[in-house]
DNA sequence: TAATCATATCATTACTTAATGATATGAAAA
DNA sequence: TTTTCATATCATTAAGTAATGATATGATTA
């Protein structure tokens, strides 16, 4: 039963990934890296649909990535902590590493990705 | 056309977090946290079956997030650099303070799971 | 070399989740 | 107070991905 507690705090951590664990929201992400953004500000950066973006936006939020701050008609979303742009860095520098390996990870991928070369 | 650069670069970064973004690998590299292990101490401390152990092991060392050593008809698996872990122990203090709307972070979930409670 | 043990692979199934299009809300401007 | 604009919500569809059970590989022991 100790174990059903391991494993919601598993469940939760993995959720908090999973914020950062797609294309979309991490363009959303990095386009918040350098200060406020309203919606239609990061519809333009990311170029995802407005609908879209705002489903992954109320994601993010609900996960406490980033903040909501109104103003007027504009909804403005920064990063909600620091810590959200670390992890984004230390993604950078491991990716710079291990960079070819994640290419690879194709296990899941549909082969008309076509991930066939290996140098 | 740089454009498509960038969308690569996002793709692998978010292939990268979502080596942490599911419990069950979570529990992989949890596992792994207090050095290398084989397949099945990892079987056995993660209550995962022989299967999808080793499919998750496969992904985490394509992905370069963990190494592995065989020794004899063992197998060990190690996280494969200190990042990774510090990865790890950021997201468990970010999690300290956003936990909750982690939690609460329901838009995609079914309804089944019962998120009613909101305190 | 036959049997056993540890790990890996594979095809299938079930589930989860992202994207879309249409519509709703709510604030400002006309 | 009607229209316009920015954002949010919702139902649906399409796609991706985790789990399972069965089987294969490859190394040790008998």
């Amino acid at each position: 039963m100790s174990q059903t507690y391991r494993q919601q705090a598993l469940s939760i951590k993995a959720r908090l990934f999973r914020g950062f664990a797609d294309p979309s929201r991490l363009a959303v992400l990095e386009a918040l890296r350098n200060g406020p953004r309203s919606v239609g500000e990061i519809v333009e950066a990311t170029g995802l649909s407005q609908s879209n973006t705002s489903n992954h936006l109320s994601c993010l939020h609900d996960c406490g990535l980033v903040s909501r701050m109104q103003q007027g008609r504009y909804v403005y979303y920064t990063l909600a902590d620091a810590r959200v742009a670390e992890l984004l860095s230390i993604a950078d520098t491991l990716l710079a590493d291990v960079a070819r390996g994640v290419y690879e990870c194709t296990r899941y991928m549909l082969p008309q990705e076509g991930h066939d070369a290996h140098d």
